[in-house]
DNA sequence: CGCCCCATTGAGACGTTTCAATGGATGTGG
DNA sequence: CCACATCCATTGAAACGTCTCAATGGGGCG
């Protein structure tokens, strides 16, 4: 899988509106990556941070028995790209059609505390994850991990999944079997409807609340 | 419990070797922390970042039920603290006799690229744990949680290890019955020879390795 | 329209958790 | 200094939940 980008000023779709790169820059040319893109590669060098304009993104690792883990999903308006080592640690790739304004971090000694701040978001964000995946059952960390999109999305009820349920196994640390029978229970339990696999509306967002823990 | 920590310029008892607060002062007090004690509270103002001259700390996080999930174990040379909100996200704790120089974060809009290094590499570390967390069978977990260790402490084959079997659970998300199992089967497997309950001796680092992936 | 990948659901195998008992190390008080 | 209490660690047996293997269904794209 190659990286067949086309870097755009406008995006070829309908954008949604009012995200603009107002953080780091007035105007910024937005890159176009088409779903299922890698952006950047483990090993590869760093040098610089992407906002998400539009779409979303997967960051991963892939272990030495072929597995996959998924550590972090992004979504429109929020800045991925932090790493600690000259080289890359993992691989970023679009999971939708999605827009990237570049931030350049190269030679860098002093960096504004909104960078860092963004910096440590995501590591907290990570320290997080790890209470997710590291204990709970199976029900409670799809509980968790729709709790966390449907805050982020900050929508009504409506929560869209750009990700596939292998993507949300890889993140979970379960295998899509198990993703899909959990999703069904809290169906069953009345507590989400699934409008498509890609579309889920939260029905009881206390009671899901309340699963997480 | 609570923090009865006190000042101290010269520990208590020998401290390692060759641990100095070089990072960014030249001579810095050291704060003395015995063993299972307070260093800082979920929800309390930050502000601060810690190195460790001697000793180790955990940093955990209680969920509403009761459980505790460590999110990282520090020993002697590494730096802790970063946070991304003006609250502290999770507790951290002395787990053996500790003493902690103090670098005081406080209104530094423009932070020096070796204490972002520091940030981004607690967040590689925690994207990292994640990958052994979320997946894995319970020895491969601890194989990679030994290996990681040799790793950091760069001695010989022997590993101290200061936390309890609670810790190493909470840590890599099992009980502890299933660590104290997978201890005796990679003992029995001839890999490690445990010297004592908190003393580990790798026999085959290779082997260890592989287990991890 | 048909193919292919993704998602769902079922049944059995496997591994971890739970419950329980024992042993060992440590620290305190008689 | 020994007895005892307490906490931690180890080990066993059964219960539970997830994984694996398998079959079916559904949606998107060529």
């Amino acid at each position: 899988m190659h990286a067949s980008t086309v870097s755009l000023t406008t995006p070829p779709f309908n954008p949604p509106t009012g995200l603009h790169a107002r953080s780091f820059a007035r105007h910024r040319a937005v890159s176009f990556y088409e779903a299922e893109t890698e952006i950047y590669a483990q090993g590869e060098r760093g040098g610089a941070v992407y906002r998400i304009e539009y779409g979303a993104v997967r960051l991963y690792r892939l272990l030495a028995d072929g597995r996959r883990q998924v550590v972090a999903f992004y979504i429109a308006g929020e800045t991925f790209g932090f790493e600690a080592r000259p080289m890359r640690s993992f691989f970023a790739e679009s999971i939708a059609p999605t827009g990237l304004t570049t931030i350049d971090t190269e030679g860098v000694d002093c960096c504004p505390s909104d960078l860092m701040s963004l910096a440590l978001a995501s590591m907290v964000r990570a320290q997080e994850h790890l209470s997710v995946v590291g204990r709970q059952s199976a029900l409670e960390k799809l509980a968790v991990f729709l709790v966390d999109l449907h805050d982020r999305h900050r929508g009504d009820g409506r929560i869209a999944l750009p990700m596939t349920r292998i993507d949300i196994g890889d993140y979970l640390g379960m295998t899509i079997e198990t993703v899909s029978r959990s999703f069904s229970k809290l169906r069953a339990m009345g507590i989400i409807r699934l409008e498509s696999t890609r579309s889920v509306e939260v029905l009881n967002l206390k009671r899901l609340r309340l699963m997480g823990e």
